[in-house]
DNA sequence: TTGTACGCGTTATCAA
DNA sequence: TTGATAACGCGTACAA
């Protein structure tokens, strides 16, 4: 059996309230009773209980992080992970543990017994499961959205990264590079994120210039029958901005195919920089989101919820380009 | 303020005590008492504290699933990723949670406050973590290792995909597929797995056939350098077993260089089935894996561990090979 | 079948 | 500065 704080107090010879004010730090105790206390714990090898710990405060130590299931397939897993590790990491640092829940079918309930069995002091959910029903339920617990909510801007604070900036920073680079004829491929409108890349992408075209946008599923052979058909019709573009790394390796996919040479006579640039990106053929330019960021922020404003008691804040990241040879014309 | 067992007590006009063997089933209760606590238990949405119930006794209710610094990076996300969702779901039916932590630097006092405070009932490690002096450390504390570990075959449980069979699969498949001359590219020997795939590798083989191993570091422009001088020299292969995604990106890459068309010249087999794999030009046979179940294994032998303190076991899962067109000669 | 009383390991509020 | 004592919310022998 591990030795309780009632252990340590009997070897060093005081009360065990005593030993409990040197683990908490605050109260002011001699030198000497400390390191009497001290050298008990290190001599019994003690480690505070921490269930014994929350209960006694009302807290649990840990927060929650709420995962999509539709998310755990596939690509988005990589944006998630990475997410995940830095949240986890600023956890560690605040003395935090990360539960990870699933937010499938039984959402509402796995998400919600957390709160209400107290198992977690805070909550990091996915737009999508950020559902009003349920943060109507759990009141005012923390509550940080990792990604900006689809719906109106709800009452809660989110983190995400500025899509309407990153297409913006897109287009610019294209015309940068010569392009004058930019199309968008890819995504699916009732989507937010997608709507708002969108958005800048119209910002940032030129005033005379149409807005092409040709929306399809997100798997390349869909990609690429939609890009033949805009590479081959009278007014086609000469870059192609795409909406994740699939419609671009689509977009690649139907070039080959009209063997029209990239960059040379076609400019992409894709949002997302999956592993994928780096390594076709070729290489994909990328909009890309600092993800290690994205969850450090995350994490930090739901302990200031937490710890503080803060009003509720919206936090958008920049993006940034990574050049590579899809849109590095000479 | 929520609501408690008394609140319950109070309102169903029972003692506290009465309530919580409702809540716990096993004794045996009126039917009558029994309605009017549960209806109290709806009317006061009550839910029971998990922190309290865990401290009296003496379980945290969750068990802790460590991560590998190093596995944060890149590819390795996806493996473990889809591992992850795969013990949480475990774990949410038997009403687990689960606690990830970083195993990075800070290791050894992340893994085991872990344990020593309390926080978890078990562990996931992965071979990396779950070095001899941390698993002494701990006693005999439930551990399963999701891999198997490299030295020796320790004291613990562990599961793993079986490389060996994997690597046998692979090599029967392209003897199948008419393939005469195969080689391993890539890997670094002195990792277990990696070893373990070239044994397999090398049973395979007919008798008569010299093994062909070469290992690069696992990036596609090494392994494509080391492709195209296995390519070009005067006994090459027809066909190359990778060891990773990333070599055979690069073999693709010497290939074309190399002017020799895939698959009727050179037949490509990989381990691992990233997302990658399916979208290469052309889309790569793969050796694969099922992360889910690997996960939802090493989570039940956990729980078999933590409930009936069975004895240590290990597990090898079988590897399924999915062809593609990189070794479809017909 | 139900009520009583104590313990789980801490923290926090009193006195001393 | 330290000691005593009461919570924290629940589980569970033991007694009734």
């Amino acid at each position: 059996m591990a030795a309780t704080i009632h252990d340590v107090a009997k070897l060093a010879g005081v009360h065990y309230s005593t030993v409990s004010r040197v683990q908490n730090g605050k109260a002011k105790i001699t030198q000497e009773t400390k390191e009497k206390i001290y050298s008990a714990m290190k001599q019994l090898d003690y480690h505070p209980n921490s269930v014994a710990r929350n209960l006694a405060n009302g807290l649990s130590g840990a927060i929650g992080v709420v995962v999509d299931a539709k998310d755990a397939e596939a690509f988005s897993n990589v944006f998630f992970s990475r997410s995940l590790f830095a949240i986890e990491r600023a956890a560690q640092l605040r003395g935090y543990n990360v539960i990870i829940a699933n937010g499938g079918s039984h959402s509402g309930n796995a998400v919600e017994s957390l709160v209400l069995q107290k198992k977690v002091d805070g909550l990091i959910l996915p737009p999508s499961t950020a559902k009003p029903a349920l943060i109507q339920k759990i009141g005012d617990f923390p509550l940080v959205i990792l990604g900006q909510p689809d719906t109106g801007r709800l009452c809660a604070s989110w983190v995400d990264n500025n899509n309407e900036q990153g297409a913006e920073l897109a287009v610019e680079h294209l015309y940068l590079k010569g392009y004058e004829k930019i199309a968008y491929l890819g995504g699916d409108r009732k989507l937010g994120f997608v709507e708002r890349r969108i958005k800048g992408y119209l910002n940032a075209l030129r005033k005379d210039a149409p807005g092409i946008i040709v929306t399809c599923e997100s798997v390349p052979e869909q990609a690429c029958l939609a890009g033949m058909s805009m590479l081959s019709s009278k007014d086609a573009p000469d870059a192609i901005l795409c909406n994740d790394n699939m419609a671009a390796l689509g977009v690649i996919q139907a070039a080959r195919k009209l063997n029209i040479p990239i960059p040379q006579q076609l400019g992409i640039v894709t949002f997302d920089n999956y592993p994928l990106a780096e390594f076709t053929d070729p290489a994909l330019t990328a909009i890309d989101i600092d993800t290690s960021l994205l969850g450090e922020q995350t994490a930090n404003l739901l302990f200031q919820r937490i710890e503080r008691k803060t009003t509720n804040q919206q936090i958008l990241l920049s993006a940034v380009l990574l050049q590579r040879d899809s849109s590095d014309r000479k």
